[in-house]
DNA sequence: TTAATCCGATCCTATTTTGGGATAATCCCG
DNA sequence: CGGGATTATCCCAAAATAGGATCGGATTAA
């Protein structure tokens, strides 16, 4: 296991979460403020600069009312290609 | 969205990583050895001591040779207990 | 009993990452 | 352009992490 962060798999990750933000037309301050959290802190991940636990991965995905289990089958379903 | 590492929500995750290791009867060092870690590596996120991302999950479950997204899916289910 | 393993937790500390307010840079629309 | 909205970056003290070494308990062998 590589280190996780500047992974092309971390990378993927991040896109998925950004374009979900995106389509549910949802602002960094606005989910920043839904998580209680600085919007430098969703700056942060989406710009690859820190690291998404598990945990805060299901918070966000809810926060953009996304399907954690569907953004996580798409992200492994995106795999070796 | 609190600190994940202490946090209940993180226990469990752990705690179902933990049960899953168990069950495929691997031990900490053969799981370390999969994911070219050192033993201390398992043994700090079994304890707590470490987050883990999302990928770092998904290579984990793989690992253990349990499918991720039953895992997780699992560990959205006891939410709210 | 003593020794040899095995297993997992903990130690140590240099290195890396993070928090979050402030500020800078971009974008966008009128 | 103007300038508000949005996102990126800066700063750096504090916190988290890496990983080899070591510890202690449990089990087994000699």
């Amino acid at each position: 296991m590589e280190k996780s962060l500047k992974s092309a798999e971390y990378a993927r990750l991040i896109a998925l979460l950004v374009a979900t933000r995106h389509k549910a037309g949802i602002r960094q301050h606005a989910l920043a403020k839904k998580l209680r959290k600085p919007q430098s802190f969703v700056a942060k991940y989406e710009g690859g600069e820190r690291r998404l636990d598990v945990v805060e991965f299901l918070a966000i995905a809810e926060a953009l009312g996304a399907d954690p289990l569907k953004l996580l089958r798409r992200f492994i379903r995106g795999k070796g290609q």
